[in-house]
RNA sequence: GGAGCCAUCGCCAAGUUGGUAAGGCCGUAGAUUGCAAAUCUGCUAUUCACCAGUUCGAGUCUGGUUGGCUCCUCCA
């Protein structure tokens, strides 16, 4: 298996530290507002990895951390007067939910950084032990990044003067590079948690590095195989947690790093900041959320990712002919799936999650699947074999695995089922009656009903359209 | 100001070591159908933003130009 390196830059061929093994820190959301869709993709990407990888024979165990403290959080807790638990349950909960329609698997650990603050005070504490980290007056504890010969290996950003940073400085730091490890608390309000060296809460990147070692047992030079996130995380969240880990424990973070591109909205990049945000709840309540899975894998996950109504729909499409064929092979069991296509599947998401690649073999798979139905529609060796195939993509890229007709019937209650069921029964008599008109005049008023309708061999079928 | 990414058919989008442009949507012709829909088949980029170079040969390598995006500040 072939994945990119965003360090290296380029594609390496995958070696475990670990025999048979993969090992996967992803960063997570910092839990004090709903998730938006650019969450969903970073979240999608992973799930792809994680699934691809277990395709290749290796056994996961994946981390995908909660920030559960921060600036922000007590800010809302401030604004709400709700617990800092209150709010990032919530989100932590919602986000969870949110994710599982979309067919993301569950983290094999899930760590909060309120629950690995032991782990971060260690680090902390072993790098000011070592003269890397130094604390100053107001009790904040800073990282020296000029005690690290290798800062700046993960971005490769040249260290330039200070003049060009437009971070403003702290007196007290040594360097103007120098970053946050703890932030003493600042008043009463604070939320606080009390460590030998002050009293405080933890900087944005020490929970990763901190995570890793208290989850993760380093081999061969590196904690873990693949650290994940955005690609916004390159800088400088990824380049300070290199250098904590690197420094405080002697060894490399991970092996391989893997970012995945952005979401955006006409062009730009959805953020918070710019306002731009859509929201996956409100994405969930317009449409379909395997739909919404489909559309956000279908593009490279490292490729910025612009997202368009047409080309959603354009998903569906392509996902509605998967169904229509399984619709058609219903109902039957899986053999075992053909082995061209399931290597074709393999080989394609093998090489960097190659994604296109994957949807077209399937694409093509199913043209091929419809054909040998067309010619032998009574061909059940056939139907077993495409079951299974439908099924290994079930597994390996999260979609196609609903009941076929219950997928084309989405949104449709009972008494409009009824309705339709009397609608086509009608129809089936003009039919007979040679009444085109009005069997032409029912099919109408379905379409308007938002159904459209299919004349098989074996009767007449309906979809929501 | 510094660092980096990207530019392929109307739209979306593949394209490891350079070797003669996947796939989907749309459109279109046909098979099928009472007509449709669904399904199948055919057609649909002499060309990869532009200019120059290296090469027998470049979408793929080098240099430059133009345009877009991202990071350097919280961010998936």
């Amino acid at each position: 298996m072939y994945i990119y390196d965003s360090i290296q830059k380029t594609k390496c061929h995958f070696e475990p530290i670990r025999a048979n093994e993969a090992s996967l820190y992803v960063c997570g959301p910092t839990v004090y507002d709903n998730a938006h869709l650019g969450h969903a993709r970073s979240s999608l990407a992973f799930d792809l990895l994680s699934r691809s990888l277990e395709a290749h024979g290796y056994r996961v165990t994946m981390a995908k951390n909660f920030t559960d403290i921060d600036d922000k959080i007590i800010k809302k807790v401030e604004q709400t007067g709700q617990t800092m638990e209150e709010i990032t349950d919530f989100y932590i909960d919602r986000y969870l939910k949110e994710m599982a329609l979309l067919g993301v698997k569950r983290a094999t650990i899930e760590p909060k950084a309120t629950q690995s603050l032991h782990a971060i005070e260690e680090m902390i504490q072993t790098l000011l032990d070592k003269d890397i980290a130094y604390l100053i007056s107001s009790g904040d504890v800073y990282f020296d990044t000029s005690k690290d010969a290798s800062y700046g290996s993960i971005s490769h950003r040249v260290s330039d003067e200070e003049s060009q940073s437009r971070v403003a400085h702290t007196s007290q730091k040594r360097n103007p590079k120098d970053f946050a490890l703890w932030k003493a608390c600042k008043g009463s309000e604070d939320i606080c948690f009390d460590t030998a060296f002050s009293s405080g809460r933890p900087g944005w990147h020490i929970e990763c590095s901190a995570m890793i070692e208290k989850h993760f047992e380093a081999k061969d030079g590196y904690s873990i195989d693949i650290h994940g996130g955005g690609a916004d995380l390159l800088f400088p969240h990824h380049e300070n947690e290199a250098a904590q880990s690197r420094c405080s424990t002697g060894h490399e973070v991970a092996k391989y790093w893997m970012h995945n591109g952005f979401v955006q909205i006409d062009g730009e990049k959805m953020s918070k900041s710019l306002g731009n945000s859509f929201f996956l709840k409100d994405a969930l309540e317009i449409y379909d959320a395997e739909v919404l899975r489909y559309y956000l894998n279908s593009v490279h996950y490292r490729n910025d990712f612009n997202f368009s109504e047409v080309e959603l729909q354009t998903s569906k499409k392509r996902l509605d002919k998967l169904y229509r064929l399984k619709k058609r092979i219903s109902p039957t069991s899986a053999s075992s799936a053909n082995k061209v296509f399931k290597k074709a599947l393999l080989d394609a998401m093998g090489d960097d999650l190659n994604i296109s690649i994957a949807l077209a073999k399937i694409d093509e798979m199913v043209a091929l699947g419809n054909d040998g139905l067309d010619s032998n529609p009574k061909d059940k060796a056939l139907k077993k074999e495409l079951y299974a195939n439908i099924e290994m993509i079930d597994t390996l890229l999260g979609f196609g695995g609903r009941e076929p007709f219950s997928y084309f019937q989405i949104g449709v209650d009972e008494q409009l089922k009824a309705q339709i069921e009397t609608l086509l029964e009608e129809r089936n008599e003009a039919k007979k009656a040679k009444d085109f008109v009005r069997s032409d005049a029912i099919r109408d008023r379905l379409h308007t009903l938002g159904v459209a309708i299919m004349d098989t061999p074996n009767g007449t079928v309906w979809e929501k359209s």
